[in-house]
RNA sequence: GCAGGAGUCGCCUAGCCUGGUCAAUGGCGCCAGCCUUAGGAGCUGGUUCCUUAGUGGAUACGCAGGUUCAAAUCCUGCCUCCUGCACCA
């Protein structure tokens, strides 16, 4: 409307799991998704065709054209792919061929949460608990025992100076094994994880608890002996299950070496004096503003924790403490070199020191506890070799956000978010061993994951037209053509091939150059982490040189509610799009959503306010029939509503420019409110034909269907919506604008002093200024009819003395005013 | 926990950047009247409380403070909600 040519693509994404997971779950014959797709209407002869995943996509990629030409969207469907095609699989092969070439690419070594019994990184949605769990690294302190190590595992290896004592589980049995050809004493769980995280780890035999303890160790760092302690709180299944004894900064520690200072247990199970114990004195390292004494006993008095049973307390505790200390502690003279830094920064320092030295290591475990759906318990595997999108590349951070400063977005509040995401982005795993979808052309058993198919895809779009014109077959789509027509590089005359000619060639060039950068692209909030970004980043790598490949703008929304709530199909709450259509038709549907809400917050759809709309649309229908065509001559009141218009027309075209559709209907409301008040003030001018067309072609991109009809109800030659949007053109009357909002301020007037003083036959009006005199006059038969007047009579407040019947009256009303009688 | 966004008169929303024109925009709902054979249709008016011949006042914009002649709007603290936190679409 315009005058743009616009292309609205659609494709559709078939990439990962989801689909693979449909005919699995259908092949088990799982009674839940059978009814999920029972629900969409397919029969149950059907639902055998839905164990092809091929069929999927096409059962699903029809259905959704068809939604979609429901909905009234101009959809160039030319140029529709899905993202398992062979031709597309080609230029996703080419995007990650020079993504390597470029170092973008790379292989690394990551721990993921991981299931044994699947094989395979076990993620969110994937788990029966332990929802946002994630892995964390615990550094292992080796502590020397007779040649053999005891390692113990820690968040807190800064701590490793105020070590008095080891930790074990007397009543646990430990395993003796050869790892990495050393001899360690850990727990029976470790096994399996040290085994999965890149250790090699060889059972020798077991070894109880109980023996250990009373026998002394040293420590690697200070090289201080301590004495291995007995401790129930230590969990066998975490880390290493051996544990070493802050009692100065761990509020566990403390309190269990209180516990033991309180029974003479020790002595009589182990033989131990408790002298020991007595003498050992807790090591403070840390300093930290508001910890005066030891910090471990200052927060367990605070917390009143009476004995290591007191679990809950101590844990909030032992958060505390770590906290305080992490953000504000500073490590004090009994760290030697690393004395006078600060806790948050030598962490990292400290644990790579002495894991260069060969006296500490790491064990991965998890943040909670991780169940996979196959009920298999999950831990931490250190995945080797697996592909990584290298967004942590400083010049790559660099070009995005180049891209960003040049971006709009809608709403502006969006721009901080993906700023901070651009900084915080790490290397991102970009394939998997399963799946739908494209294979790395240099190392196939691995898969182009989904949100890494997906982010240049729009480019594709622009050739695809041709690609499905010409059933352009896969292997023609060679590393070439896509140099030429994505770069311009090269000869298009050498890169000619069998499949596509020279004059193809330079077609899909112009094509894309005609065509790219995207000016717009819409999703949900939910995708700026991930989607929207990552589409940044390869723009930015595919095109360094060229910004006008670059996305231009974002149009970001919330996620669409329904009565208030989330939808979701296991809750039920949710209508289809063609159910949604045939209940209330696309137009209402359309319009209700633009209606509900902008930004990014959550729009909300209720059926009340959609039947709403639908009323209102049969009745702006109606309007229009009735009145198009009936309007003769002009008057003040027609300057009136074509100055209004004008303002509604730079308004709306103003809301829609930036995206903002709710403000946008609201002036849709005003727009009607004025032409039906300026029908009920009588007179129907050229004002009337000029105001409707506006109103129809502003109200056609929410509810394209029925302005169709409604122009051609008018006997308009064409499509409503291929008219030229309005152009706000015609005079604004300041004068009269401020006239007719008076005889409004009347209206509302007299409206309260009727309702006071009841209904009068006559209404007597004082006007000072000339003007208003001669606008209210224009309006006196609207008045006297609006409000039942037997008899209106508008006088000029200075003339009025002349008036003999008035001069009653002035000497009441002084001044211009009203008068009823 | 970290990051981003938000809390407005029954509900949804505008306003906040650039303090006063704000009892605060528009819609929905509700109430009354009109129209109509009828109406979940349409039209008109009302919709914080008190007061009033078209007025004046009180209380209001998550909570608590502060700045200012003046605050929904600026500042500080707190509470609540939404979104994301990765190998998953």
């Amino acid at each position: 409307m315009q005058g743009f040519n616009v292309l609205f693509p659609f494709g559709f994404h078939a990439t990962g799991e989801p689909i693979l997971g449909v005919v699995e779950r259908l092949k088990k014959g799982d009674e839940a998704q059978k009814k999920v797709l029972l629900r969409e209407g397919i029969t149950e002869k059907d639902i055998e065709k839905f164990k092809d995943p091929k069929y999927i996509v096409r059962f699903w990629q029809k259905r959704i054209e068809n939604d979609a030409n429901s909905l009234g969207l101009s959809v160039d469907w030319r140029r529709k792919f899905t993202t398992i095609d062979p031709t597309f699989n080609r230029f996703i092969e080419w995007q990650y061929n020079y993504l390597k070439r470029k170092g973008y690419v790379i292989q690394a070594t990551h721990p993921v949460v991981w299931c044994p019994h699947c094989n395979s990184p076990t993620g969110d949605h994937d788990r029966l608990t332990g929802e946002g769990e994630s892995p964390i690294e615990y550094i292992i302190i080796k502590f020397n025992f007779d040649g053999k190590i005891l390692p113990a595992a820690t968040l807190r290896p800064e701590t490793v100076f105020g070590v008095t004592n080891i930790w074990v589980r007397p009543d646990a049995e430990y395993v003796i094994a050869e790892v990495d050809k050393e001899e360690w004493i850990i727990a029976e769980s470790a096994i399996a994880k040290l085994k999965d995280q890149l250790h090699h780890v060889k059972e020798k035999g077991k070894i109880k608890g109980k023996d250990l303890i009373g026998k002394y160790v040293e420590n690697p760092v200070t090289k201080n002996k301590v004495i291995i302690l007995p401790a129930s709180f230590v969990d066998l299944n975490n880390a290493t299950g051996i544990v070493m004894s802050v009692p100065a900064h761990a509020p566990y520690d403390w309190i269990a070496l209180e516990d033991l200072k309180k029974t003479d247990a020790l002595h009589k199970e182990y033989g131990i004096n408790i002298k020991e114990i007595e003498k050992i004195k807790p090591i403070k390292l840390i300093d930290t503003p508001g910890f005066v004494d030891l910090p471990a006993k200052q927060m367990c008095s605070i917390f009143s924790v009476s004995s290591q049973l007191d679990k809950d307390q101590l844990d909030k505790s032992t958060n505390e403490v770590y906290k305080k200390e992490f953000h504000q502690g500073i490590l004090n003279a009994n760290t030697g070199k690393y004395a006078g830094m600060q806790v948050s920064k030598c962490k990292k320092e400290l644990a790579q020191d002495f894991k260069k030295q060969g006296i500490a290591s790491s064990i991965w475990e998890l943040t909670g506890k991780v169940v996979c759906r196959c009920t298999t318990e999950a831990h931490v595997k250190i995945l080797e070799n697996q592909w990584f999108l290298k967004f942590s590349d400083p010049e790559w951070k660099r070009l995005a956000r180049k891209c960003v400063d040049q971006m709009k977005f809608y709403p502006e509040e969006a721009r901080k978010q993906f700023e901070e995401i651009i900084d915080w982005l790490e290397d991102k795993a970009c394939a998997r061993k399963s799946g739908l979808g494209t294979r790395l052309p240099w190392d196939p058993e691995w898969i182009v994951e989904t949100l890494s198919d997906s982010v240049i895809y729009m480019a594709f779009y622009t050739i695809s037209k041709y690609i499905n014109e010409y059933n352009i077959e896969p292997h023609y789509l060679k590393e070439e053509v896509f140099d030429y027509i994505f770069w311009g590089k090269g000869d298009p005359k050498k890169i000619a091939n069998k499949g596509i000619s020279e004059e193809l060639l330079k077609k899909m060039r112009e094509e894309f150059d005609y065509w790219y950068g995207q000016d717009m692209r819409a999703s949900a909030k939910e995708l700026i982490p991930n989607h929207f970004t990552f589409s940044i980043f390869h723009h930015v790598a595919v095109w360094p040189n060229e910004p006008k490949r670059w996305p231009k703008a974002y149009t970001i929304n919330g996620m669409q509610q329904m009565n208030g709530q989330k939808m979701s199909k296991s809750k039920g709450n949710y209508i289809t799009i063609q159910e949604a259509i045939e209940k209330y038709s696309a137009d209402a549907m359309r319009i209700t959503l633009m209606d509900s809400t902008e930004g990014m917050d959550d729009p909300d759809w209720t059926e009340k306010a959609t039947i709403a709309w639908k009323n209102k649309l049969d009745s702006i229908y109606r309007l229009v029939k009735e009145n198009y065509g009936k309007g003769k001559g002009e008057s003040n009141l027609d300057k009136w509503l074509v100055s209004r218009m004008q303002e509604h027309i730079k308004a709306i075209t103003e809301h829609l420019e930036n995206v903002r559709t709710k403000s946008a209907v609201t002036v849709l409301h005003l727009m009607l409110n004025d032409i039906q008040w300026y029908l009920r003030r009588g007179k129907k001018g050229k004002a009337l034909d000029y105001s409707l067309e506006v109103f129809v072609k502003c109200l056609s991109p929410f509810t394209p269907f029925i302005c169709e009809e409604i122009w051609q109800e008018m006997g308009k030659k064409g499509f409503v919506s291929k008219s030229d949007w309005p152009k706000a053109d015609k005079e604004i009357n300041k004068e009269i604008l401020q006239l007719e909002e008076f005889v409004k301020k009347l209206c509302d007037d007299l409206n309260e002093v009727i309702k006071l003083a009841g209904k009068k036959d006559k209404l007597y009006l004082y006007v000072a200024s000339p003007k208003e005199f001669d606008y209210y006059k224009e309006a006196k038969e609207f008045l006297q009819k609006e409000f039942g007047f037997k008899q209106v009579n508008i006088e000029k407040a200075a003339e009025a003395k002349h008036d003999p019947e008035g001069k009653a009256k002035r000497a009441k009303f002084g001044k211009p005013g009203i008068y009823l009688e």
